[in-house]
DNA sequence: GCCCGTTGTCGAAGCGCTTCGACGCTCACT
DNA sequence: AGTGAGCGTCGAAGCGCTTCGACAACGGGC
């Protein structure tokens, strides 16, 4: 494994054939008869051949590798991202791709860089808010890109997301249905909301659009992380509205800390509040009581933002948005309805 | 941006001189005027060359871009992992270098095949375990590597990481400084010890070590993550060692559980348990109380990681082992010593 | 038996860059 | 004035691959 590596032309001269048909029964652009098959592929098993990536990517003008462009910002849900983010790579890797990971720090500069460079194909770009530089950077730019995230404008380019706006109306029909009347949503830090960040914009839009249509009563807060900040807005939010009877919580970090100050200030759950969740499953299923949830289906999204972005790369049409359908689970938090 | 991409070529053309002297300018390898330096520069700058990575990489056999080799194992705390992999990107960029993500799925092929195919010019191993299957193979690969934290054998590796068993000590050294006898550790869920995952280990190491050489008594435990299985562990913990008066948590995921833990058996931090964490410092500033803590400099770490390998790219030789020194940073949880 | 369309293979021309050797200068010394 | 050592620049040879056009060999249709 050491020393220089196996060219193909190697492979071509222990196989006794010419360079081109080696590459050909690689690439199978080509009609190769199924003994010359054979024969190039024992010689390349035998020699561990492996094709050098830039001469491949310099000669086809395909890197085969695309960027991730995943930055990290306050407030956001880190492992939530990763599943994202490893999700994207699966996917990218079942058609051949590798992934460069592209971070926030560069700015614009790196996918610019990056593409111009060729040395990616396209990009997949996370965590968009609704008015973001790197968006615009991308219509003008030759490669294709999807966005997980939808901005303010997403003309002329390729999203995917979950549909947040279904997924707040679905925790608030659900709790209709067992007859809450009086609803707050806790959602993200109020940064997130500040930086205009598509995802809990329109949860929010979505819950208050629902408590309105079913005319209820509904108050939507955003939501700190740390216990303290919690347990103070839980505490003014059980004082203000002693009729709530039920809690919808969009914030992977917080839920755990809602459920303590629900404790701390002897609510049981479900008996005297009821609460949903948006957040992933497993943090769902290890809080007590189990959270109804809706989860953010990271490994769908993933895998369709890269089946999305191969097909543009192909030359395929693609759809300008693919928003994911919510499901909800219920689970213990929300067996019963309001007293 | 759209449409061919400029090349080595248009740039000499623009600027009246041979190809290979823009390369020269560039890479600085060979004396240039000035003159003419900036005329290149000039011209790379109206045109917006940026040179094709591809080809590149094919005639100086160099990528540019390393291997960032990330498992995500059960047990992990994911914002540390993230915290190192946004500092190997940042400090490879700083090389002009990019990262290629690969992640644990495809196995020990992913590693092999990015080296064969000379898509990266050397590795960072993340989560690393005491037996860990792509350490023989990174052995035997031509490409350098770099490994974050410590395999049972690091013979022949080049790795980096924490002091765990100094971080373990250093957290008993100051509760017995502040006259605790009677000592916990709350580690890792006991899945990451089963795996054999060396910084878990080597906490629990330093721990009893010290212990012992303080003439302390003290017990160690896995922590699983769940609410109710910690409140269980501690529950547990002080009713069968009520004289205890000092914890050390080295879990991220479970340091808030364990206060939650503590407030529901009546237990005030610090004046009836002391508690010291080995956790990033949000968390720890976050708690309440805010917790006295040893980080896990996953920004030194990373930033090193890449440093090194930098060194064995260009063929210096390094260091096998690099331990960072751990620092403790006293905050509420440990103000005062035992009743 | 002749023509033509397939099928399978080959050779050669790049892809855009780095790097090596060559070469013409300019100067500081004899 | 003559020599040799840099210095600055150039041209050309690859790096290892893909892909295009060419061309045997082979049948099937007439």
């Amino acid at each position: 494994m050491s020393g220089r590596a196996v060219t193909i032309a190697e492979v071509a001269r222990h196989a006794g054939v010419a360079v081109s048909t080696v590459s050909y029964v690689l690439s199978g652009k080509r009609a190769i008869s199924a003994d010359t098959r054979r024969r190039v592929l024992d010689s390349v098993r035998t020699l561990g051949y492996h094709p050098n990536a830039g001469a491949r990517a310099l000669a086809s003008r395909r890197a085969n590798v695309i960027a991730l462009v995943l930055p990290l910002r306050a407030g956001m849900h880190v492992p939530v991202l990763m599943q994202f983010a490893t999700s994207v790579v699966t996917a990218a890797r079942r058609y051949d791709h590798d992934v460069l990971l592209l971070t926030a720090d560069e700015g614009t500069d790196g996918i610019r860089r990056a593409a111009a460079s060729a040395l990616v194909d396209g990009l997949v770009l996370m965590d968009v808010e609704l008015h973001d530089g790197r968006v615009d950077l991308l219509r003008e730019l030759a490669e294709p890109s999807v966005l997980i995230g939808f901005p303010a404008d997403p003309s002329g380019l390729t999203c995917v997301d979950l549909d947040f706006t279904r997924a707040g109306a679905l925790c608030v029909e659900h709790l209709a249905g067992l007859g809450h009347r009086k609803l707050a949503l806790l959602g993200a830090p109020s940064v997130v909301y500040e930086r205009g960040t598509g995802f809990a914009r329109r949860t929010w839009e979505g819950f208050t659009e629902a408590v309105d249509r079913y005319g209820l009563s509904g108050i939507a807060l955003p939501c700190e992380e740390t216990f303290e900040e919690v347990a103070a807005a839980v505490g003014g939010l059980l004082e203000s509205h002693p009729d709530l009877t039920a809690l919808v919580v969009h914030n992977e970090t917080a839920v755990n800390h809602v459920l303590g100050a629900l404790r701390l200030h002897g609510r049981r759950v479900p008996e005297d509040v009821a609460v949903v969740a948006i957040c992933p499953d497993d943090i769902a299923e290890r809080s007590s009581p189990p959270l109804t949830s809706v989860l953010v289906p990271a490994e769908d999204v993933g895998r369709e933002a890269v089946r999305l972005l191969m097909d543009k790369l192909e030359g395929r049409a693609v759809p300008g948005g693919t928003l994911l359908e919510p499901r909800l689970t219920v689970r213990d938090s929300t067996r019963s309805g309001p007293a």
